[in-house]
DNA sequence: CACCTATCCAGTCATTGACAAGATTCTTGT
DNA sequence: ACAAGAATCTTGTCAATGACTGGATAGGTG
C-alpha cells in the first residue's frame, strides 16, 4: 500500500488520551449526552480504549475540569501581565476575563464549580484549581501588600463571591436588564467590585 | 387476611407523585446515582411506573428543581415578614436565608442553577423560578421605592451576583479563612452586601 | 351495571459502563 | 541486535439503565 501519502491505520494511536480531553471537552460543551462510548467513536478507537487512560467516566470529567482550570489561570495571567500598575485596573480586568471564559465555555465553567458532578478529585485537577485561585489572590493582595488577614479574607471572599455569582448570572442567562438601562454585564460587575474594593 | 391492621397492597399507588419528588429529592441529595429505575424501587412501584407522571428522567430532576425553588421561596419569604421596617435589615436576612437554604441543600442548590442539568424546562419549573426571583426584586425596590430602572439593576444584580456566589463558594468550601480570622461566611455576605448598598 | 380513563405492571430493546482476555506495538536491558 | 516486559488497543461479555409497548386493575360517571 502507498503508506507515505497516507498514513495507514495504525494500532495504537500514539497520543490518545490529549486527544480524548479534546473531544471530550468538545462533548461535554456540545451538551451531546456525553458518554464513555460516545467519547471513543468520535475519537475512532474501540469502546473500551478510552478506559486505558482513564478509569471511570469521571476522571474525564475531571480532566476537561482540569483542562479548564488552566485556560482559566492562562486568561487570567495574561490579563495580569497586560494591565499596568494599577491594581485596582488589574482586578478590574481579571473579573472581565472570568467573564469571558464563562460565557465562552458555559458547560465546562458550570462543571468546574459542580462538586456534584466532579465526584472524582484528581491530584491534576486539585492542582489546577488551586493555581487559578493563586492568580486571584496575588491579585487582591496587590491592592494593599500591607492589610491585615481579616481584610485580606474579606476582601477575596467578597470579590471572588461577585465575580463568581455575576458569571454564573450571565450564563444562565439571568442578568436583569430593565428596557430603559444601557448597561451590560461587565458594567455591573466593574461597579459592584469597585464598591467592594473602595469599602 | 387481616386488612384493618395492615393496609393490603394496593394495585394503585394512591398518590405516586408527590412522594416520587420527596424520595427524588432525597435520592439527588444523598448523591446514590439518581435513576429512573432506582426511584421506582425506592417507591416499591413497578421499574415503569414512574413514567406515567413524568415522561422522562429530566422532568424528575425538573419537578425537584421546581420543588426547591417553592423552598427557597418559602424561606424568603418568611425571612420578609419576620423582619421589621428597614428594608436593609431585611436584606441582610435574605442573604442569610439562600445561604442557609444552599447549605442545607447543596446538591438541590446546584441543580436549581445549572442549566445543562436541568434541560427539561417545565412550566412548573419557570413559574416557581420566577416567583423565587419575584421576593428577592421586591426586597430591592424596598431600599429605594424611588430609585431609577438603571439604578435597580445594578443593586439586583450585583447583589444578587454576591449573594449567590457566596453561596456557591460556602457549599464547595472555598471560602478562604485564614488562622487569625474570626469572621465567618454570613459576615462575609453581610459586610459585602452593606458596601454594594452604600453605594 | 357498563363504560372510560387514569394508573400501574410485565416484557422487550438498544445502549451504556465496567470488566476480562487476547492482540499489537513500544521500550528497556543486555 | 534482540528478547522480555510494559503499554496500548481490540474484541467479547455482563448487568443495569431509559424508553417503549401492550395488558391488567382501579376509580369515576352515566
Amino acid at each position: 500500500m502507498d503508506s507515505t501519502t497516507k498514513p495507514t491505520q495504525r494500532y495504537h494511536h500514539g497520543d490518545l488520551r490529549p486527544e480524548l480531553v479534546r473531544i471530550g471537552r468538545q462533548m461535554i460543551e456540545d451538551e451531546v449526552s456525553p458518554s464513555f462510548r460516545g467519547l471513543a467513536r468520535a475519537a475512532k478507537v474501540s469502546h473500551s480504549a478510552p478506559q486505558h487512560h482513564f478509569p471511570t467516566w469521571g476522571h474525564v470529567l475531571a480532566a476537561c475540569a482540569a483542562d479548564g482550570y488552566r485556560e482559566l489561570s492562562a486568561d487570567l495571567e495574561q490579563v495580569r501581565a497586560a494591565s499596568g500598575a494599577d491594581p485596582r485596573d488589574a482586578m478590574f480586568r481579571m473579573g472581565d476575563a472570568y467573564l469571558d471564559f464563562a460565557g465562552r465555555s458555559p458547560v465546562i465553567f458550570r462543571l468546574m464549580f459542580n462538586k456534584s458532578a466532579l465526584d472524582v478529585r484528581t491530584e491534576e485537577l486539585e492542582r489546577e484549581a488551586s493555581a487559578a485561585y493563586g492568580h486571584l489572590a496575588s491579585a487582591v493582595r496587590a491592592l494593599d501588600p500591607a492589610m491585615t488577614d481579616v481584610k485580606f479574607d474579606t476582601l477575596i471572599n467578597s470579590l471572588w463571591a461577585l465575580i463568581h455569582g455575576m458569571s454564573v448570572l450571565h450564563i444562565e442567562g439571568q442578568v436583569c436588564i430593565s428596557p430603559t438601562t444601557t448597561l451590560t454585564t461587565p458594567a455591573f460587575l466593574r461597579s459592584g467590585l469597585a464598591a467592594l474594593i473602595a469599602r
